[in-house]
DNA sequence: GAAGATTGATTAGTCAATCTTT
DNA sequence: AAAGATTGACTAATCAATCTTC
């Protein structure tokens, strides 16, 4: 019953969590509204979903692009990729190193650098999530349409000019 | 000059952060990153914006419904608007509080409760600001016309329904 | 016991300052 | 001096545990 309850409460949550909060003015306001409140919801879905692993969305991203890349990388190219600063980098891999996922190396002829590198057990770690994850992108994005999907990736591209001209105007 | 190189190197920056990182496998993924990827950017650009009022986007928000309700509210209820956990409420009214933009009074027939107003100085900054970011929204929103901005409403509602039906099956 | 709020621990993220190496 | 990384201070967010009041 308890858990009846939660899973009740839980729905309606998730119902309200469709719509938007109610402060929107115009259509291009909500437009905007729209698409900030959707990434929320990605973000904490994701939150949600890679703690089953003790993980979170920016470790499996930071694996991903490290399994991507195929050889070691530096953070500030970790950093760039994954649009992070820095320190940021610094931290979350100091994390996954204490979980055994990653290893930091000197870069031979740059002793500022350092390379990050995936361990075994981060490699079978990243093979395992993106296998579970690629299965509940597709199940989340089964919402809409192949030509839905194409259009939403052209606008939110859009979007993502607009916000390039404004900040480089200022 | 010092000016002229910093403007560049963030003019680079922001045109790689159109771009999505290099990960994506097929459309149905790319629709997803890409949705997401334009939320990190939004909340990022709106960090930056709202700190010329050494404010942030969580307070903006925070103001902004307070405003909407044109009453005091319990911080449950702004947390059930804003879709943020209790304690974090709980942290942001502090802080808003501390900066004398927000006071917590008694609730008079329910002592477990804590109601949420604006002060006149929160009152003139949220106007103030909401001044400027409305300005700023439909400066970004003018890369899409109207038509494509109803489309992009439509496209990530729909995304979110799949969000929710997707986590309650589980 | 449940509701509303707070506290404490932890992660992520930013920025500014610092340190080492180039 | 500039590049790469780290550290420290801070905000924001989550969850679990607790406290007070209903």
């Amino acid at each position: 019953m308890v858990k009846a309850n939660a899973t009740a409460a839980g729905v309606m949550r998730r119902a309200e969590a469709v719509e938007l909060p109610l402060t929107c003015r115009n259509q291009t306001h909500e437009a905007l509204v729209s698409a900030w409140w959707t990434g929320r919801l990605l973000q904490k879905q994701a939150g949600q979903f890679f703690r089953q692993w003790d993980s979170s969305d920016a470790k499996f991203n930071l694996l991903l692009v490290l399994r991507w890349a195929g050889e070691p990388m530096t953070q500030k190219d970790i950093g760039r990729q994954l649009l992070v600063d820095k320190s940021n980098v610094t931290g979350l891999v100091t994390r996954l190193a204490r979980a055994g996922l990653v290893r930091r190396q000197v870069v031979p002829h740059d002793r500022r650098s350092v390379h990050v590198t995936l361990t075994a057990r981060g490699r079978r770690l990243i093979d395992e999530m993106d296998e579970r994850y690629s299965h509940r992108v597709r199940d989340v994005m089964s919402a809409l349409t192949e030509d839905e999907q194409a259009e939403l990736i052209r606008l939110t591209r859009k979007m993502r000019e607009g916000l390039a001209a404004v900040s480089e105007e200022e």
